[in-house]
DNA sequence: ATAGGGTTAG
């Protein structure tokens, strides 16, 4: 983050007492060009191609072109080409390699490919080396990998040696099946062991979802590891949702000792604290955070904090930490909406929207889904469909499938799954899974066993060892009391080799975590635990029966008098709380899977009688229990 | 002087 800055221009050294040797120029410009004083950059570019300063020679040329480039100024660049060309400085290994990477930045990748092959008959090895490495990336950073890697298997015929900054090109965009022959590649010239290529290949590794290769890498890496190494397996494994991974890798390598974490492994490791709902462990980091001085203004950091405090239920100290902020980033902001969002405040999250853009911030695509859910999650159906409108008419975004998922959950979730289904007939973008998903979602709620079925027709298909799917469509029979229904489905998850999800909840007492699986009585105070379960559910079913509106409320929702079992691992958790917490006290609870209608009219019913507040976080979003009811208003 | 590794939000 800190960087040291040139010195402004002096008027003094402006016109008599300008810089005179290409290395004064080359490194003002690469100074200001790297600090992002662009401005300055222009005036002195202009400067240069001024009397009396010598016109550009090879000495200046690179640097001049990438200012250009960081300019975006396709003009300057080809004039810097003609100079190139009438200065006799073309052949020059670094003017031509600097066109070649402007020419890429600037996307204009035809032309560095015209002058490559212009170039190629002629050069010498060591130039077209660092001409191809050039080439190369450029086609990367443009996402192109297929004529990245066609580029090295041309270099490679060509009897010229590749090196680090070949892969380090290659790997970051390359298909998951290149890896392992780069790495094999990269083994061969004994290039795999140094620390760059290293990082690389793990990184590498780990966005093909080869976690397990990921790891391997870097564990054969010599101690002590580089920071960036540990970040890289920490991002890893964040990356593909293994949080618990994570908080393993971070504890190891505090107890290492080797390394300090710096703000991006504290970024991965407060994300997966945010995703598991490990608020004791994020919370210890924020105060490691507020003792070093340094990180205090760091935006990641503190974006990072507002997801974490969001997604662990606490509302109220993310808004502290968004209020304080002196600088936010879009991030920020959809941070913010998605947190209130996922509690359930449409109104607040689309205020917060509106002042986001009256801050000049233009809407990403990003925090429109955020947007979109918050309106789904509120029962805001019409609002949502207002500002889906607005998506690309408004705000110029290509509505993606994740925009879709949304409307198809929001539509669907309001009854309209006719509506819905159109939606997704309307789509120019295929649908993905989620979208097919949502629909079965809202089939699930609206008890449609015909749509339902086409929904997971398509979406098996996307996601074929996606378990939630297969439970949602046998809970749809099994509501319908289509017992064949259930049995086909139950037949193909066992053929497929799936298993439901066991259910879980944990809540934290005093930094330690309580994890309660469903009928599982491994907690030490699992006796009292049940008893208290026992005991809540006779008084519960006791308040229904004295009162009939909620005994109604009770048959319209479950269709049966109460739960005949009732061991679901949230009221086990809500009970160890509520055993273990003084009175007045607000008690959170995490669950991986969603809260089922029983367990949802037990916590409004147990939030009265013993007058608690629950808050619980399911796999969908934030339900806070209290006086009876639910903060999503049974919309869920 | 030219080619270049890790990071946030759903």
């Amino acid at each position: 983050m800190i960087k040291r800055l040139p010195p402004p221009i002096q008027p003094s050294d402006q016109e008599e007492t300008g810089p005179t040797g290409g290395d004064s120029w080359t490194t003002r410009l690469r100074a200001l060009t790297d600090a992002g004083r662009h401005g300055e950059a222009l005036a002195l570019l202009h400067r240069m191609f001024r009397p009396p300063n010598p016109p550009p020679d090879a000495s200046t040329l690179p640097a001049a072109l990438l200012t250009a480039a960081a300019l975006s100024l396709p003009s300057a660049a080809a004039q810097l080409h003609s100079r190139a060309i009438s200065s006799g400085s073309l052949p020059d290994p670094f003017v031509l390699t600097a066109l070649l990477s402007s020419y890429s930045r600037l996307s204009l990748l035809s032309l560095a490919r015209r002058l490559f092959a212009d170039v190629f008959p002629s050069a010498p090895a060591a130039t077209l080396v660092v001409a191809f490495n050039a080439l190369i990336s450029g086609h990367a950073r443009h996402s192109l990998s297929s004529a990245a890697l066609a580029l090295f298997r041309r270099m490679r015929r060509s009897a010229l040696p590749f090196n680090a900054v070949t892969l380090l090109a290659l790997l970051p965009s390359c298909p998951h099946s290149a890896v392992p022959p780069l790495h094999a590649c990269a083994l061969r010239v004994s290039l795999a062991g140094k620390p760059s290529v290293a990082n690389c290949l793990l990184s590498a590794y780990a966005r093909a979802g080869a976690v397990d290769a990921a790891r391997q890498v870097f564990d054969e890496m010599p101690n002590p590891k580089q920071v960036i190494s540990w970040n890289a397996m920490i991002s890893g494994y964040a990356q593909n949702g293994l949080a618990p991974r994570v908080l393993d890798l971070y504890r190891e390598m505090e107890q290492s000792g080797e390394v300090e974490p710096d703000p991006v492994t504290l970024v991965g490791v407060l994300a997966s604290c945010a995703q598991l709902g490990a608020h004791s462990v994020g919370r210890r980091i924020e105060h490691y955070i507020a003792q070093n001085p340094a990180y205090g203004s760091n935006i990641y950091l503190k974006n990072a904090l507002i997801n974490l405090h969001a997604r662990c239920g606490d509302l109220g100290r993310a808004q502290d930490i968004f209020d304080m902020m002196q600088e936010r980033s879009i991030v920020s902001w959809t941070a913010m909406i998605a947190g209130y969002g996922m509690h359930g405040h449409g109104a607040a999250a689309l205020q917060l929207f509106e002042r986001m853009r009256a801050d000049g911030i233009r809407p990403d695509g990003v925090v429109m889904v955020s947007v979109l859910s918050a309106c789904s999650h509120a029962g805001m159906t019409d609002k949502g469909l207002e500002y889906f409108s607005k998506v690309e008419r408004v705000f110029g975004l290509i509505p993606g499938p994740e925009h879709y998922a949304c409307m198809v959950d929001l539509l669907g979730r309001a009854g309209r799954l006719k509506e819905a289904s159109d939606l997704i007939k309307s789509m120019a973008v295929e649908p993905d899974g989620a979208v097919w998903g949502a629909l079965l979602g809202a089939c699930k709620i609206h008890k449609n066993v015909e749509l339902g079925e086409l929904a997971f027709e398509h979406v098996i298909k996307l996601e074929p060892m996606n378990v939630g799917y297969y439970v949602l469509l046998s809970n749809i029979y099994s509501d319908a009391g289509r017992l064949d229904g259930v049995a086909r489905i139950r037949a193909m998850m066992r053929q497929r080799g799936l298993r439901k999800d066991a259910g879980c909840s944990y809540m934290e007492l005093e930094g330690s975590v309580h994890l309660f699986m469903a009928d599982d009585h491994s907690h030490p105070q699992a006796r009292r635990i049940y008893e208290m379960v026992v005991k809540l559910e006779a008084l519960v079913k006791e308040a229904c029966g004295e009162e009939e509106n909620k005994k109604d409320e009770l048959r319209n929702e479950k269709g049966k008098i109460l739960p005949q079992t009732g061991f679901h691992s949230e009221k086990l958790a809500a009970a160890f709380g509520l055993l273990n917490t003084e009175a007045g006290r607000e008690i959170v609870v995490i669950k991986n899977l969603r809260v089922c209608e029983d367990c949802h009219l037990f916590m409004k019913v147990v939030s009265d009688i013993v007058n608690r507040k629950f808050v619980v976080r399911d796999a969908s979003r934030f339900h806070h229990f209290e006086g009876g009811v639910c903060s999503c208003k049974d919309y869920w």
